[in-house]
This record gives C-alpha cells, structure tokens and sequence, in this order.
DNA sequence: TGATAATTTGACCGGTTGGTAAACATTACA
DNA sequence: TGTAATGTTTACCAACCGGTCAAATTATCA
C-alpha cells in the first residue's frame, strides 16, 4: 500500500524515522536560508540526499516540512522564557535568560533564522500561535517582571519592552549575522565575540534595570 | 529607438521620472513583504498599476529594480548613525539617536523589513557594502564611543556591541511588527505603543550606559 | 523462501515565472 | 503639423516549480 504518511497508523519504521529526521533537518537548512517561498524542493531533496518524489513521500508537501518544522521550533524556542522563576532572584533570573536565549541564538542559529524569515514576511503561518499561546506565555512572565519591579527589585519598566528587548539582542547574533561579521571583521569569530556580547548584554540589562533614584 | 533605461542618456523624462518613481514604491511594497525571491514581476508590476512588459521597460530585469532599492534604503538608513557627533554630550547623542532609529522603524517599517530579509537571507547583494563603507562608518562611531568611556562619560562597554543593540532593539518594532502586535494585542496599537517603546529603550540603554562603581 | 508491504525512481504534467519580440500608441520638438 | 523618439500592449516562450503516477526495487516477516 501506499498511504501517504499523515494517514498511517501508529507504528513508525526504523527507515521512517531516519529519512523524516534527515529530510527536516535539509528543510530546516534550505528555509532557514532562503524563506519558504525561495526555498525549493527540488534544492531540500539535493540536500536531504534523496529524490523529490522520494521526499515527497515522507511529506507530501512543502508547505508539511514547513509546518513540522515551524511546530517544532514554535515549541523549544520559548523554552528559556518558560524557566523564568517567578521565586529566583530577579537580577539572576534576568541575567540567565539572556544567556541562555544567547546560546540558542550561537548554537541553532538556523531555527532563529527560520523563524525570523516567518515573522518577517507576516507570519502567515502561525499568527494564531503568536496570538495564542505565545501572548499568554509572556503575558504570564510580564506579570513576574511588574511584580518584581512593584517590590522595588528592579527597577519599573515595561516588561513587554524588556521581553522584546531581550528577544532582539540576543537573535540579532543570529539573524543578522553576516551584518555583525561584516562589522566586526574576520578577527574574533569565534567564541570570543559570544563571551563580548554575553557580557555587554548582560551588564547593559543589569544596569539598565537597576533601581535608581 | 527602444534603449534600456541605463543605457540612455543624461536626460530623463518626465515620465521616466515618474515611472520610475511609481515602480520603486511597488517594488518596495511587495520586496519588503515577501522578500526578494518571493515578489514577482507581475505582482509588482499590478501595484504600480501598469502591465509588466512596461515595467520591463524600466527596470530591465527584478534584481536591477531590487538593487536600485536597496542601494537607496542603504544611503539613507544609516543617517542617524553619521549625525552621531562626538562633540556632543554623549547621554543625549545616544538618546537622540535611539528616537531617531525608533521614528524610522515607525515611519520606514517597508525600509527596514526590505533590509532585513536581504541581511537574513545572507546578504547576497550587498556583503561588499556592509564590509566596505558600513564597516568603516561603524568603526568611526565606535571610536567616538570609547573615547567618551574612556574619559568617563559612560561606563565602559564595548561599542560594536552597543552598536548591535541599538539597531536590534529598534528595528525590531518594524521587523517583527507582526509579533509585536500579536503579543500586545489590539488595544494600544498607535502612537502610544511607541511612546512606550522610545521611553523603555531610552531609560535601558540611558541607566546601562551609567558610570557605576 | 516467498509473498506482501514499504520504499525509491524516472518520466511527466499543468501552472507560474522572468523575460522577449514586435506591433501599436503617444509624446516631444523642429 | 510632421516625424522621430519614447512609451505601451498583446502574444508569446523557455525554464522552473510543486506535485503525480506507475513501474521497479527493497525490506519485512510468516
């Protein structure tokens, strides 16, 4: 039989398992670089090492590898913004977030690209996630911050404004990377300009939140 | 005689002025949108409300239309940086020239949007320029800025990345607008939203910058 | 092993896309 | 006003793109 993949049952092949994973991750490659519609299928199915028909018989179309791929990144991406403790030390809690979103932003630099190519051209595909549960994740976490700012932690503040300001910091290492090499220049490509912009970060939050007169 | 555009000579029609014109605002319109390989010809062509063998007749091909775009945008998009003097003092030269980005996410959001998709998607048109003139006006402002940390006018920082996350912060409003109104909702959709912003990013980067022990 | 289900491929299709050719219309200007 | 240059349109093309189909190949397991 050949039911497309949606449609079958439960059981998931070894082969199955190994061809999805390898063609996600030429999608994930391809989009990410080019944008949903500059992206072809015929380029995924090069980079996946398959035939299009082939790959078209794991997702039968591209808008599904586009779909999968989103749900996925949808859902590891707001991981760190969920590990915000309402109880932890608010300077503390600020400081590892930024970190962290930081690494994601050196270490999956193709999911945020991904992502920002989507948002960028109107988010088509998941206005109704943004307007979902992303607004109620960040509504929840704005609460923690204004209450924070409330007991005199930190200093007041928007905390939506914080919460974008932190999101685009730290995904610009990313999305906006072969500006930020540009400027920079070839010296310190490496790990040296992750630990300059973790610290300047940090200490621009730090500063900037810190309770004044 | 039929020469293209580029070819012709010094004088310009009235209505190659205007046509011209009259494309450039389409193509920005749906460049900006759908990035570069997913405007087409003829969706461009029906904004500015003429058949596309007569845009063809202006712009020989899509990239020149996208090129002239972009080399405009580029010009103007970094004149806040150039009026950055470093005569001035520095808390007021760093707060006006937030406003002034912040004003251009609001005013220009197509510009940016336009400039965003090329820098995601690797730049592929325009790495010389950000290597070449981008860089060497970047390098000159940083200096400027770590003469004033050197004097003791803001705290010590490294200015590239000052740089970063002022062009990230505020471009986000115009970038990731679809996220941003996603999160914040419907209410507060119009000037106060940037009063908002403008008031945050200011008192961030204004008390981060601050001479601390 | 053999039969059945799962996987892979080459050939192909209709629609779209960037761009062209050439005839036709309009404008500028002597 | 006449005419040459400029501007506009209709019809068209070749390449590309997402997706289908049926036949061939390979894996699974009774």
């Amino acid at each position: 039989m050949v039911l497309p993949r949606a449609a079958r049952t439960q059981r998931r092949t070894r082969i199955q398992e190994e061809k999805e994973e390898q063609i996600l991750e030429a999608a994930l490659e391809v989009f990410s670089a080019n944008g949903f519609r500059g992206a072809t299928v015929d380029q995924i199915a090069e980079v996946a090492g398959m035939s299009k028909p082939n790959l078209l018989y794991y997702f039968r179309t591209k808008e599904a590898m586009h779909r999968s791929l989103i749900d996925r990144v949808l859902d590891t991406w707001l991981d760190p913004l969920r590990a915000f403790d309402a109880e932890g030390n608010p300077v503390a809690e600020i400081r590892s977030y930024i970190r962290r979103k930081l690494e994601m932003a050196r270490d999956f630099p193709r999911e945020s690209r991904l992502f920002a190519n989507e948002v960028l051209q109107g988010a088509p595909h998941i206005v109704d996630e943004l307007k979902g549960p992303l607004k109620q994740l960040v509504d929840e976490k704005a609460e923690v911050i204004r209450s924070w700012a409330k007991a005199g932690k930190i200093a007041k503040c928007d905390p939506y404004h914080l919460i974008f300001a932190i999101w685009s910091t730290t995904q610009h290492y990313a999305d906006f990377d072969v500006q930020v090499r540009a400027v920079l220049g070839q010296e310190n490509d490496g790990e040296g300009r992750f630990e300059d912009a973790a610290r300047f970060l940090e200490e621009l939050f730090v500063g900037g939140l810190q309770v004044r007169e």
